[in-house]
DNA sequence: ACAGACGAGGAGAGCGCTCTCCGCTACGGA
DNA sequence: TCCGTAGCGGAGAGCGCTCTCCTCGTCTGT
């Protein structure tokens, strides 16, 4: 192919309604119902648009479309919380979560012929960007999904009176839809994992107290232990990094030099607890099982391989995706909930 | 705050320029060019057109200036040849690798307003979509990252007249811009540092063959250590998986057992050889020392974590955006290229 | 003091599409 | 035979914005 001449599939100016109606001998309203396959049409008739518009290489101006529908058939899937710099921005993106999120996302939304905008929100003034974006049509609603418990944007959505779903139950009352997860199921899987491999001095790594779904964790957790028979279990917070995992194990062999299973709150904390107790000489899970929560990445890179408690988290993706639509196109329906059940799943480490 | 009525910030018609300009007692013309800042308007007008704007809670729409202006203001970021599933999806947008580009692209496009379209196209039909979402006006340009070196996406953009930038050299040749790495240089950087640890038999494990980057990285590799006086060097092709890099390096033990340095023309398939090794008892970087390539995630969770080449991957994501943008403004503008050096990342296994 | 130039606001024509009417034809029942 | 009705195509009015003129007022130069 020569680098000058580029064959023109689509020519110069892009043909319009206007042009297809014309070599097609009827008129715009005609071919905008072939279009949309809005009403019935003459099969004849419907097959000379249909040559016409493959002859002209028409394409439907989603501009135009929009100006009128007031629909953009696009949604914005929004992180908010994440940091400014690339780096972290690399990091919250790089995170398998935000991969299987977007798996999901783009599972129902395909076959919708719709495509998700990708916007992240961090400090006071790119939340209000997020906000203006959608004001302006640019998106008919968000997807959020925060990365910190105290997330102002999800207010900000809803008083701005736009259609939003988020991930994760919202710290404060809102008049919003979200899915989320059955998070002490979550706590009570883990608890049972370790009580049924035979384990009597169990410990956590519980997440920071301030999102609820590390208390949730927890509570579940330590409800389950309770009832059978454990009252007291020793609790470290960490900050569900790898790092604040290792730091958390640390502690808790030394204040509990006869721990023999751990429960992580996510799997980051647990590789890190697995890591502190290599390097104790304990052995995973022989001398101490650990549980992991989420079932990410780190979960089987960790050695051994994670038993943990998975999220189905594309499905909840989906299933927000799903609400999302379903609220944009009927906006007077109540918000909703979905909650979904976590999955125990067994590895190696306990 | 009550659930059912929230307070609206967006009352429920949005205002229009025509609203504005009546609140400011001033015509639409004048209202735009205080939005858009296109002309000198006098003070007094411009603050009273402000807070006008302020009062009616304006929000200009993006559907009606896009019809006119012909411009979305938003760029499609396309990961091509990914595969159609939520697993393979969910594994393609949880590479760190997909999650530096992204952060590389937001980086430009943030400060000017704009957020990426994110599409995936794999089989035919998709690619198609791909087009026509871009012929439909949704996006002014594509930026397209392809995991398959005979992906014929490109190809299929540019004879269709739209703007694009690629992530890695087409495999044809094409009228196109793109951004790519001196992966010759990568190769020569990785003998260097296997040399430079004394290291006198050396093998190398490099890419699929059919892709131009493995060549160059294989090329620039071979090339100096033949400068160096090592005329033969044994090269086992892999997949670029972890697998496949465990298989290579079981080969490479059997049919060369005194090798004590191997380079491997990415990190996954270093990680596999790492395995291998360690299962036959060398020590690495003791016995065999290894070099990676690329400084993905697994570079990071390798034991021992990899000495490895890295590509500067926010920074050409950043120089696509911008390469794009230039382009959707300057259509007349011949294609561009920029090719980044790599670098040496130096950790333990090397 | 007057002509010319310049600067700034207003009027109005669309951009390409959807959607509500309206009109025409064909057909069925009384 | 005639009217009611269903079905389908056409006409035309915008959707909210930008942008090109046009007009008018003011400022400069002689």
């Amino acid at each position: 192919m020569l680098m000058s001449e580029a064959p023109r599939t689509a020519s110069r100016a892009p043909s319009t309604l206007e042009d297809v109606a014309r070599v097609a001998g009827v008129s715009r309203a005609t071919v905008s119902r072939v279009v949309n396959a809005t009403r019935n049409v003459d099969p004849a008739i419907r097959e000379a648009v249909l040559a016409a518009i493959a002859a002209t290489g028409y394409a439907p101006n989603r501009a135009a479309r929009s100006l009128v529908t007031r629909r953009s058939e696009t949604l914005a899937l929004v992180v908010s919380g994440a940091g400014g710099t690339p780096d972290e921005l690399a990091r919250v993106v790089g995170d398998p979560f935000f991969g299987r999120v977007v798996a999901g996302v783009i599972s129902h939304l395909r076959p919708r012929g719709m495509h998700p905008v990708l916007m992240f929100a961090e400090a006071g003034e790119t939340r209000e960007q997020v906000v203006a974006f959608l004001r302006q049509g640019n998106a008919d609603g968000a997807l959020i999904v925060s990365t910190h418990a105290q997330d102002p944007l999800p207010e900000l959505i809803t008083s701005a009176g736009l259609p939003a779903v988020l991930f994760a139950r919202p710290a404060a009352l809102l008049p919003i839809s979200y899915v989320d997860l059955a998070h002490q199921e979550g706590g009570r899987l883990a608890a049972e994992q370790l009580l049924a491999t035979g384990r009597r001095s169990v410990a956590t790594i519980c997440g920071p107290l301030d999102v609820p779904a590390a208390q949730d964790r927890l509570a579940g957790f330590r409800e389950t232990m309770a009832r059978r028979g454990h009252a007291y279990v020793p609790v470290v917070e960490g900050q569900f990094t790898q790092e604040s995992g290792a730091a958390a194990m640390e502690r808790l062999l030394d204040e509990h030099p006869g721990v023999d299973g751990v429960f992580a709150a996510n799997d980051l904390m647990a590789a890190g607890a697995c890591e502190v107790l290599r390097e104790h000489g304990r052995t995973v899970p022989d001398a101490v099982a650990v549980v992991g929560f989420d079932d990410s990445g780190a979960a089987l890179t960790c050695r051994p391989p994670l038993t943990t408690v998975r999220q189905p988290v594309e499905e909840m993706a989906a299933e927000m995706a799903r609400l999302l639509v379903e609220r944009v196109e009927h906006p007077d329906r109540p918000v909703a909930s979905v909650i979904f059940d976590p999955q125990l799943v067994v590895r190696e480490s306990a």
